[in-house]
Order: structure tokens, then C-alpha cells, then sequence
DNA sequence: AATTTAATCGTAATGATTATCATTTAAGAC
DNA sequence: GTCTTAAATGATAATCATTACGATTAAATT
């Protein structure tokens, strides 16, 4: 989605378009290939207008969480958002390291079948995390993501509940 | 995994089979299907013993966490541990109502075709969230779920990045 | 029983997020 | 362009989950 058409949908919804919402939706719009935090978004602000607030940093970005504008994910011990890279529904590889996104051409979703007797299916959530080429080159990996990662079974004896 | 192996094993990795660990852990044996939070569990053990200390739940599922005894999920804003109900890898249907996990037969990982150049995997995640049958009646779809359910899309037009 | 040191407790600190409320300002009416 | 009003903001404090610290307790080993 572009910047006009961005900020007519806000008002179309009733939003006001303030500097703030204005310079929150730029930046947000100028990195939609990453994941990022409250707090860069706020430090990167912050060198051009010191008085802006944490306040309306997340009142923002939760407003336009809550309008379907943003994705929210969370890894690596802190919450990230972005602007989606295009409105189609789509799943990423994620680094870790950076942050940065990798389109998925694929959805799971169709080919689960054993959904349980009456269970409402609300969402879904499918990432791949991992370290991106770039971040390959001079940094570690996470003492976290070793931790983490699933240890990988191929056999399955699980008796289902 | 049973009780006596668990604490074998713990044993074997050279941490102590102290009251606390083994009521942690009898709690969590005790909630397989289901994903817990750390307030959970210190509410339920302070019934009978009103000086367990957060830091001790903490250290606990941290450690059972990094051994790989435990899985983390977050949902609803809590950050949410449970012993898998088996040893073998498998994901879940996630009731965000009572939290209660339904094993899933299947796994997106060998679909995935379109790994970027150079991208390292080093885990995924794939859960589907909803309302089990039995929260249906009753209780409500908390508000979070609706706002962040992703809108679902089916044509693909997105320029990979 | 004595020794060793991991584990625990109580408490304080941290870090992210949320709440309050006085003040500012965008948007629409005049 | 000025006026009106309610949304948005900023400064500050509060809350919540999680982590850190140092003194004490208690598993495990001898
Ligand atoms: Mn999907
Ligand atoms: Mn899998
Ligand atoms: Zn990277
Ligand atoms: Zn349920």
C-alpha cells in the first residue's frame, strides 16, 4: 500500500492524520522488508524530534495494529511490527539476527485436515526463523536460538488429545 | 515421558532433585494438553507452599526450557510453557481461551520450496489458534483475537523480497 | 555427620508496556 | 481565515513480567 492511499484509509476510519502518525506510517512504510521494535522506531525518531513520546509511539502502532495495518511477531525476546510487504495473506522467513523478512510461497493451511470436532479456527502463525546471508558474514547467532530450536523427530507415536 | 524418567534425566545432567524442581515439574506433568503461564504455576504451588518465589518458577522453566523439557509459546499477551505431551516433533491447534493444545498430523516444513540463498534455518513455528468445543459455550472470543486475525487473502500478486 | 556447591528465598532492579491528565492541534463548521 | 471540539500528544507515574543479587538452605557426595 502506498503513502496516499495509507493515509486515506486512516481517515476514512476516522483517524487524524498528525505529524506523528504521519512520520510513525513513514518510517514503518520505508522498512516493510523487516521486523522492527518499538524502541528503533522510537530512536530513529527521536534524532529528528526528541520530544516525541513512547505514549504515542505504541498508541500508534497498536492503533494501526488494531485497524489490520500491521503485523506484529515476536522473537528474540521483543515484540516487532511491519507494515506488510503486500496485502496478500503470506507467510516469512525471518532472520533473527536483522530482523529482515523472506516472502514464503506457501500456506500450510490447506493442507491441515485433522481440525478437532468444533474447534473455531481464529488465525494461524507460520515462520520460518533463521539467519539471513547477510547476517551470516560477522555476526553469532543468538544464544537463544540454539536453545530454542525444536529438536527435530521424524517418527510420530503421539496418542492425539 | 514419565515422572521417575523426567527426574532420571534431569538427574543425569547433573541438576538436583530439590522439592521445588519436582513440584514444578509434577504441576507441569500434570497439564500436557495444555499450555500454562509462569503466574499460573506459581498460583497453583503457593496453595501449598506460600513461599515459593517467583524467581525459583522462573529459573526452573528456564532451565527445563534450555534442556529442551519445555516449550514456549506466547499468545494473549502471556508467555506460555508446557512438557510436550510427546517426544516427537508435531504442532498444534492452540484453544487462546483456556489455552488447551490439540496435537496436529502435520508438519509444513518438506513443502517449503523457496528457502532465500544463503538462509540458514534454525526453527519454525507453526500453530493454529482458535476456540476449542468446549470454550465455546460460554466464554467469549477475547478482543485481541479478533483485531489480530490476519486477513485472508487468496490471489498472490506480492513481488518477493 | 561433614563438605561442597547448586538451588532457593527475599528483595531490589530492570525493561517493556499501559494509564492519567493537562495541553496541543487536526478537521470540520462558520 | 477564525472558531469549536474532540482526537492526539507529551510528561509523568504506574503496572506487569522478568531478571539480578547476596545471604541462606539443602541436595548430593564423601
Ligand atoms: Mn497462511
Ligand atoms: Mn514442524
Ligand atoms: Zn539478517
Ligand atoms: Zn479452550
Amino acid at each position: 500500500m502506498q503513502r496516499e492511499e495509507f493515509f486515506e484509509s486512516l481517515k476514512r476510519k476516522g483517524y487524524r492524520l498528525t505529524g506523528r502518525r504521519k512520520e510513525i506510517v513513514d518510517f514503518l512504510l520505508s522498512q516493510t522488508d523487516r521486523y522492527i521494535t518499538a524502541k528503533e522506531l522510537i530512536e530513529h525518531l527521536q534524532k529528528r524530534h526528541p520530544t516525541l513520546s513512547f505514549e504515542t509511539v505504541y498508541r500508534n502502532l497498536h492503533t494501526l495494529r488494531d485497524e489490520g495495518f500491521i503485523e506484529e511477531s515476536r522473537f528474540a525476546g521483543e515484540t516487532r511490527f511491519r507494515i506488510p510487504c503486500c496485502p496478500t495473506h503470506h507467510h516469512h522467513f525471518v532472520c533473527i539476527s536483522c530482523g529482515r523478512t523472506y516472502v514464503m510461497d506457501h500456506c500450510p493451511m490447506p493442507a491441515v485436515e485433522d481440525i478437532p470436532e468444533g474447534f473455531t479456527v481464529l488465525q494461524h502463525r507460520f515462520e520460518i526463523f533463521g539467519i539471513c546471508a547477510g547476517c551470516r558474514q560477522g555476526r553469532e547467532i543468538p544464544d537463544w536460538a540454539e536453545s530454542r530450536t525444536p529438536t527435530e523427530v521424524t517418527s510420530s507415536t503421539c496418542p492425539k488429545h
